[in-house]
DNA sequence: GTAAGGGTTCACACCGGCGTGAAGGTCAAG
DNA sequence: CTTGACCTTCACGCCGGTGTGAACCCTTAC
């Protein structure tokens, strides 16, 4: 399919699929024209990077994270990939620090807007 | 005092005093060198913006809430300027609302980690 | 032929407080 | 006069997923 139709069929811009391709997420084929050719998996594939998004996750990591699963499909693949644990973890770590700071934000504003 | 004596007093560097001049929170005097010339009571005013930043407010809100206190020194000055409560109380729904959507990225992230 | 409606590749805009040079003026000290 | 440590005003970089054109190619229908 071309990729206007993945975009209404996943409900991802054609403009956020292009950039997955510039990230190397999700590479697809081209047909005889030069068009993006997606296969019917790859609505699956932009579900998943989604929700790895919506996670709180970047690109780059996002792509280690499925280069791991594909060179794993069998067993818990992120055993094979050390690495991707500790940078999961280092996300992690930063979100819980953000929400942290956010918090003290919010704690400082209330303090701000009360005794002013 | 020039502005690395006052960079110094306070903490702050240079570059953000200069920048704090740009966006009309704090503005010096010049002497005839051009150069910029603070008042004692100046440092204070630098105390003042760290906290509103460190509160999560934009320089535009900060701005704002300056003028609000310049013209209104007398008793609470917050009454005086309606609309820079309801400023402030933007603020706040959007860091409630970061915060929320931060506390959905952990969980999302957490199932990742743990269920992939 | 041409208009319409796909597709393509750049590449800038955003948001914002501040780091970080670059190019050049000012001034006290040697 | 010169060195050096200040100061000044630009102005780009960051961080990153995506919106938004611009300028141009493919294909189908009339």
């Amino acid at each position: 399919m071309l990729i206007s139709e993945l975009a209404e069929l996943t409900g991802v811009s054609a403009r956020a699929l292009r950039h997955y391709e510039e990230c190397g997420l999700l590479v697809p084929a081209r047909n005889s024209s030069g068009y993006r050719e997606y296969s019917a998996s790859d609505a699956a594939l932009v579900a998943r990077i989604r929700t790895m998004i919506a996670a709180g996750l970047g690109t780059s990591v996002i792509r280690r994270y499925l280069d791991c699963a594909r060179t794993g499909d069998h067993g818990t693949f992120l055993e094979l990939c050390p690495d991707l644990r500790a940078e999961l973890d280092a996300v992690a770590g930063r979100l819980d620090a953000r929400q942290a700071e956010l918090r003290e934000q919010r704690r400082r504003l209330s303090a701000l807007v009360s005794g002013a």
